[in-house]
Order: structure tokens, then sequence, then C-alpha cells
DNA sequence: CATTCATTCAACAAAATTATTGAATGAAAG
DNA sequence: CTTTCATTCAATAATTTTGTTGAATGAATG
């Protein structure tokens, strides 16, 4: 094998990675599993795509070595294969973010229709937390929720957030938090309560950053 | 809009920057790139594309804002647009190494065939220039040397380092240098010159990692 | 102001990726 | 041991990406 064959083989196998990470629903994917590892037919009704679709793009990850799978009775769980990727995907993420400035308009004018962008950092919240001011709830789906959670977190999906309000305190300001930055979850719910007379901001990140930065969490079912 | 298709045309301009990074030809400009800025032709002739078609690519790569352009005189110089996307390509290309196991024995077969794999690293290069044990010698193509270099490094284009053997030093240790861990001229080099009697060794990764670490360079020569 | 030459464009062909459908697999549960 | 059901496979169609060729552009040079 000579040099240039040699290269070509070299970028060949480094785009491999780039490849999976090519496809947006891909990165979808990638986003959902920072949160924790998940079956196929929950990744396919998360990213709204037909399981078999879903499946396929799960093996080109897998393939890859970005992700990796594990059986736990009849599902098949997807989860990130590692820290690395984690952090790759976030490093991505940035990128994305200040290379191309229609991605933060976008957010920016989908936020500022719903709820007056008001937002909260992890620090805040962690003070806030200690000093009992605020009431903080966890809006992302409920199988979520029981694998972890932010630590004095609360339960309140927003699909089910509307049936719900009478257990909200008003006197109180609530705080709000789904996955990650990305997540429009949190955004809708504090939109909704704000609009019903409550005081509510949201995260500005997410859960998987939450954890990221080793802040405290509640992991109270070890599910199998 | 709604929040599914929100989400879609997220994940869209997200992937617009990832499509651009998976494509392997794209890669290696990117690597070269991170040497300086080139014009388009140098850029065809060091990954061995036809000139369109290296055009294509770094419009793709120009478009999704990975790198950006600058015509000086009756070239167009194409160079990274910024440290944070040298910071991703490392980034990556670290991921790509840590995920396919594959990219890392091909490096240390084609390595091994060559040169005794004997290496070493920036601050042992750093000791042993500061007490003139070692002679360094940077390997890559003239014009990249020009453009800057490490410091008290001497240019040795390995294409005619064959013709310049008698310049070179036998009792005391080469170390030769190039653009970064993916670049095979200071492992040719360096069989060279062992078969020939020399004493020599490569360092580990190249003058893109020198630079990205702050280390003492050259600059004799602004070009414009 | 005509010429040169690096680069880009445009059009088409070739190759790769993605979506869709329905059937196949294979582990768990009755 | 049969049934159930989550997941994967396989085949094909639709779409996108990539390569190739030759012509067009347009800034610099004489």
């Amino acid at each position: 094998m000579n040099s240039r064959e040699f290269k070509t083989k070299l970028y060949e196998e480094l785009s491999r990675v780039t490849k999976a990470l090519s496809n947006p629903h891909r990165l979808e994917i990638l986003d959902l599993l920072a949160q924790s590892p998940f079956p196929v037919a929950y990744i396919a009704e998360q990213i709204h795509l037909p399981v078999a679709n879903t499946s396929q793009h799960l093996q080109v990850l897998k393939t890859s070595g970005l992700v990796r799978t594990e059986r736990k009775g009849k599902y098949m769980y997807y989860g990130l294969a590692g820290e690395h990727v984690f952090d790759t995907w976030i490093t991505l993420r940035k990128l994305g973010f200040s290379l191309n400035g229609e991605i933060n308009t976008l957010l920016e004018d989908y936020r500022e229709k719903r709820s007056k962008l008001n937002t909260i950092n992890r620090e805040e919240l962690l003070i806030k937390l200690d000093r009992q001011e605020i009431y903080l709830i966890d809006v992302r789906p409920e199988e979520e929720y029981r694998k972890g959670h932010i630590d004095q977190a609360i339960s309140f999906p927003q699909r089910e957030l509307k049936d719900h309000l009478d257990k909200l305190p008003k006197e109180r300001e609530i705080v709000a938090y789904c996955r990650g930055p990305l997540c429009l979850m949190a955004d809708e719910a504090v939109a909704l309560l704000n609009e019903r007379g409550y005081s509510a901001v949201r995260l500005n990140d997410g859960f998987a950053d939450w954890i990221a930065n080793d802040m405290p969490v509640n992991q109270p079912e070890i599910t199998n």
C-alpha cells in the first residue's frame, strides 16, 4: 500500500463516524439518547419515524460505534457508547449554533412567541432550590423521569400538565426543565403556566447538561 | 409552525454542518487547512483530486460555514473559519480513533513497516532543542514551512530530502515533523534517514498541534 | 483592452443514502 | 409448544450526493 492509498483509506475510515452523524434524524436520536438508553419503539415514537426506519438509523449509529445495545427482557435498549460520544455531540451542537445563525434565529423566534424567554441557569437553580424559593417540575415523559431526575424535582409530564394544574402552587415561582436546550417541552409548559396565572421560567439547558456537570440527581429506581 | 415541524427544521439545520463533515475528501481538506489557508489548486494537488471537484468540496465547506475565503492576487485562499472549527476537527479525529479500531491498526501497521515507531513528544522536543541535543527538520512542502514553522526548525521537504542528505549531521539525533498525526511525510523521512545511517525520530503529532498549544513558532514571512 | 489563468459554473452520469413496505426472526409469556 | 410482539431484514423506489467534463467567469497582467 502506497502513501496515497493509505491516506485515502485513513480518511475513509474517519468519515465513517462523520457519515453516521450526517443525518438529521440520527442527530435527534443522539440528542434523545443523551438522556438515557431507550428501546427502539420509544425512540421511534419520540422522533416521529416508522419503527423499521428508526431501526435502520440505529444500526447505522451502532455500526459506527456511536451507540451500543443491551437487551432487557423483550426490549432492545440503545444508548450512547460512552461519555466521549456525549462530549462530541455537545461540541458539534455548539459548532452548529455558532456557524449557523439560522439555528439561533429559529430557536429564539419560536421561544419568543411562546414564553417571554425567561430562563434560569444551573447555578441559580441550585441556590433557589436550596432556599426553597421555587417549585421544580420535570416535564419530560414519565419514563424518563423515572430513570433519573434533578434532585427535588416533581414529575409533571408536559402532555398531561393542563390536567394537573390544581396541584401546582400559585404563590411560588415554578421552574420547568426537560431534556436539553433543543427540547421544547419546557417552553410549552412555561407558556401554558404563565397564561394561567402562574409564575414560571425554564432551566436554560436541561437534564443531559445537568448530569454532564455532576449536579445532584435522584435515581429512585434502577429499571430492568 | 408546530413543535414537530420546528424540531425537524432545527435538526436539519444542525445536520448541515455534519453533512459537510461527512465526506473523506472534505476531512482531508480540513486537516490540510489546519496548517494554514491555501489556494484551490494547491489543495487539489495535495489531496489528489481534480481542481473542479476540489472547488465543489470547498464550496460545500464554505456554505456550511466551516471555512472562509480570502482573495490574494489571483488566488483564492481557503482557510478554517476559526479556532472552534479546528477544535471540533480535533474532537472528531479523537472520537474516530477511539471508536474505529481499524484506524489505529492502519496507522500502526503502516508506521511499523517504515520506521521503528520512534517518536518524541512536544515537551521532550522543547527540552532537547533547548539543550541543542537535536537537529530539527520540517519535512512539509516549502510553501508551508514559509508560512510558519517550529522555532529553530530547518526546511527539508520530504520529497527532495534524499538529494540533500549531505547537509544533515550524522552525529546528532534528527527530529522530523510534518502536519499532524495523520500526516506521513515525517514517517517517510525518518525511515529514509535511519536506512542511511542517521539517527532519526518523528514528533508524535505535528505543526497544527504545536501551534494549537501555543508553542514557540517562527513566521519569517507574511505572505501576500 | 486583450490575454492569461485560477477558479467556478452547468449539465449530466454514477454512486450512495434514505424511505417504504411487508415478511422474517427470535425472545418472552402463556 | 404455541402465541405474541419488539425488532430486524430484504427488496425496491425515491432522493441526495459525488464525480466528470468542458465551457464560462472574472481578476490580474502586460
